[in-house]
DNA sequence: TCGCGACTTTGCGCGAACGCAAACAGTCGG
DNA sequence: CCGACTGTTTGCGTTCGCGCAAAGTCGCGA
C-alpha cells in the first residue's frame, strides 16, 4: 500500500509547521477510509484496536445505556482525534461512532500510539490538549443540564453546532450537516416533542428556521440571551 | 528544606514497586502542605501554577457558573492526581478545590511537569489513565443526568460516594468524612429539599440512616436496586 | 408520478421536582 | 448550661417538561 500523502494532514492546525519527516511518521501506519452517512466507525464496548482522526466529514459519538436510552456526547469536526480510548488505559470503546454525514477517517492500530508520541511530540501534546478540553467541555455539559432550564441547553447546543460548524447562507447560518429533533433532544436530555416546540416557538420570533434534519439560525444574538436566561436584555 | 521522604508516597498504587531513584526524583520539587477543613486548595479561574496530589484527607472540586450555582464535580480521594488542569494545555484552573476534611497534599510547581514525566514514565501513566477515567466517569454522569430520575441519580451518588470513601460501623457503611444534603444535591443537580425528602424516606423503609452531616447505608443492596429502578426485584 | 416511510408539529393531561416558607434539631462557643 | 447558628425536615402550591396520541409534511425510491 503507498504512503499516503502528506498534504492530508499538512493543513491541520494541530500538524501546522511540523518538519516533512514527522509528518511521515504519522502517516507511516496510518491508513485513510471512507465511511458513508450513519455507517458506524466503531461500536460502544468494543474492544479498541485503533484511534481515528477525522479528515472530512462530521461523526456523532453516542452512548447508549443498559436501558437503552441515547446521549449523544459530542459531534467531532475535522481535524480532530476521536477513539482515543486505549490511550487512557481503557480496553474498549465507551461510546459509539457513526458518520453523520460522509467522512474520510485517518486511522491507526493502537501499536502505534506509543511511538507516535515519542517521535512526533507535537502529536502527543495535541493529543493532551484534546483530551483537556473534552473533559473541560463535558463538565460544562454537566454543569447546564444541573442548572439551567431546557431552553437554555437546547438554545446552547445550537449555538454550539453552528459555532462549530455553521455555513452561511442567505438566511443565516446553518448546521451544515443533517441533524433531527431527536438528536438534538439527545444532546440536551430531553425529548423530541420538547425541541421540536422550543424550534417552532423560536422560528415564529423569527430566531431560527427549521427544515427537515436542517436548523439555520437566522439570529445568533437573541439565542446567545435566550442561552444566558435573559431575553431581552 | 529537607526532602521529604519516600514512605509518603511508596505506598500508593500509581507508584508501588517504583526504583528508589524515581521516588526520589518524583519528590525532589514536591512541597507538602496541610489544609484545614473548609480551606480553599485552589480557585476557579486563578492561575493555574501547581499541581496536586491527595495524601490524606477528602476533596471536594466545585464549579460555579457565572449565575452563581455551584456543581460538585466529584470528590478526589487519597492517593489521586488534582488540579492537573495546565498538565491539558489551561492556564487557569476550571473549578476549585475545597478541602472536605483535613487534608494533607504534595504540590508541584507546573515547571516539573515535562520532567516528572519524561523521569518517571508511570507517572505520565498515572496521569493519562487518571484523566481517562474522570473523563468516562464525567460522561456518565452526563448519561444520568439525561435519562434518569432524580431518585436514582441520588442513589448513586450516594453508592459511589460510600464505595469511595466507606468506612464500615456497626449500623452500616458511612461516608468517612462531613458531607451536607446541600453537597449531596450539588452533586446530583437538584435541591436539598429533595435530597432531604428522598433520603427521610429511605430511612424510613431502613435503607439508610442519616444524621447531621452523615450519611450511614444499611442496605446497599436495595439502594442499587433503585439506582437501576426497579424497586423489588 | 405516486406512495410510503421518516421526520416534524401540535394538543392535552399529568406528575415529578422545584420554590417558598416555617418549624425543628444538633453542635459549638461563650 | 444556654443561646445562636448551621444544617435538616416537612408542607403546600406551582410549573416545567414529559408521555401519549394524532395529524401533518417532506423527500426518496419504486
Amino acid at each position: 500500500m503507498p504512503p499516503l500523502d502528506r498534504s492530508l494532514i499538512a493543513g491541520l492546525p494541530a500538524f501546522a509547521g511540523l518538519p516533512g519527516d514527522q509528518l511521515d511518521a504519522i502517516l507511516a501506519r496510518a491508513r485513510s477510509a471512507h465511511f458513508a452517512r450513519d455507517a458506524e466507525i466503531f461500536g460502544q464496548d468494543e474492544d479498541a484496536t485503533a484511534f481515528h482522526l477525522l479528515l472530512s466529514g462530521h461523526v456523532r459519538v453516542v452512548r447508549t445505556s443498559p436501558e437503552g436510552h441515547q446521549v449523544i456526547a459530542r459531534y467531532i469536526a475535522e481535524g480532530e482525534l476521536f477513539g482515543i480510548a486505549m490511550a487512557m488505559g481503557r480496553t474498549t470503546y465507551p461510546a459509539s461512532a457513526i458518520a453523520a454525514a460522509d467522512c474520510v477517517v485517518l486511522t491507526w492500530p493502537n501499536a502505534a500510539w506509543p511511538d507516535l508520541q515519542a517521535r512526533v511530540p507535537a502529536f502527543g501534546a495535541s493529543a493532551w490538549q484534546t483530551i483537556g478540553t473534552r473533559l473541560q467541555e463535558t463538565q460544562a455539559t454537566v454543569m447546564e443540564m444541573a442548572t439551567e432550564q431546557v431552553e437554555q441547553r437546547i438554545a446552547r447546543a445550537v449555538l454550539r453546532l453552528v459555532q462549530q460548524s455553521g455555513r452561511k447562507t442567505p438566511e443565516g447560518i446553518e448546521i451544515d450537516f443533517p441533524i433531527t429533533r431527536q438528536d438534538i433532544a439527545e444532546m440536551t436530555g430531553t425529548t423530541l416533542h420538547t425541541v421540536s416546540r422550543l424550534l417552532s416557538g423560536w422560528e415564529q420570533q423569527g430566531l431560527v428556521r427549521g427544515g427537515r434534519q436542517k436548523v439555520t439560525v437566522v439570529d445568533p444574538h437573541a439565542l446567545m440571551l435566550i442561552a444566558e436566561n435573559r431575553r431581552k436584555g
